[in-house]
DNA sequence: GCCAACGTTGGC
DNA sequence: GCCAACGTTGGC
């Protein structure tokens, strides 16, 4: 099983409009971004992934979503309507994909990005989203870098 | 294949 | 709103 970290601006989409879904499971979708994409497309059903919030008051860690389905063509990619929307993505040959997610955890109190910089020279010094200009929407998260955010988080 | 221009991301 | 950093595009 393999840990991720998944960025969202919660004023669009939030932890706390996942937890309002159906079933607290929505699909993820808007990734226009290559190098993302191919990291959804290595995502497993039952792999989980940190819940990141950026571009907001309170930017970090908001908890813990697991994958419940995996990467299927995104179709807000066919929509002109949709601000995602690619010319480049055909529905025969899709370019851009997404998957579900459902969510396991909301931390009683965000994981701040101040606070995971705090070890960003110790536990957490290789750690993608800490490293200079990363924009990258999905990354790979170890298991080890997983455990002690999750010790961070409380029980 | 290079690289300048451009658009976007995202922390502050 | 600013701006550094980055990815993508397109002319050559």
């Amino acid at each position: 099983m393999n840990h991720w970290l998944m960025k969202s601006e919660p004023d669009t989409f939030g932890i706390d409009h996942l937890a309002k879904k159906p079933k607290q499971t929505a699909g993820w979708d808007g990734v226009r971004n290559f190098q993302a994409r191919n990291f959804l497309r290595e995502m497993r059903v039952g792999d989980l992934a940190f819940f990141y919030h950026s571009s907001c008051d309170v930017v970090g860690i908001a908890g813990i979503v697991k994958v419940v389905r995996e990467a299927y063509p995104d179709r807000t990619a066919f929509d002109p309507k949709d601000d995602h929307y690619d010319a480049d993505s055909k529905p025969d040959q899709p370019r851009w994909y997404m998957v579900d997610v459902q969510l396991v955890r909301k931390f009683d109190h965000v994981i701040a990005l101040d606070e995971l910089r705090k070890h960003a020279s110790g536990k957490l010094k290789d750690m993608v989203v800490l490293k200079r200009g990363n924009r990258l929407s999905i990354t790979p998260v170890t298991k080890s870098e997983w455990q002690f955010i999750e010790s961070l988080a409380g029980k």
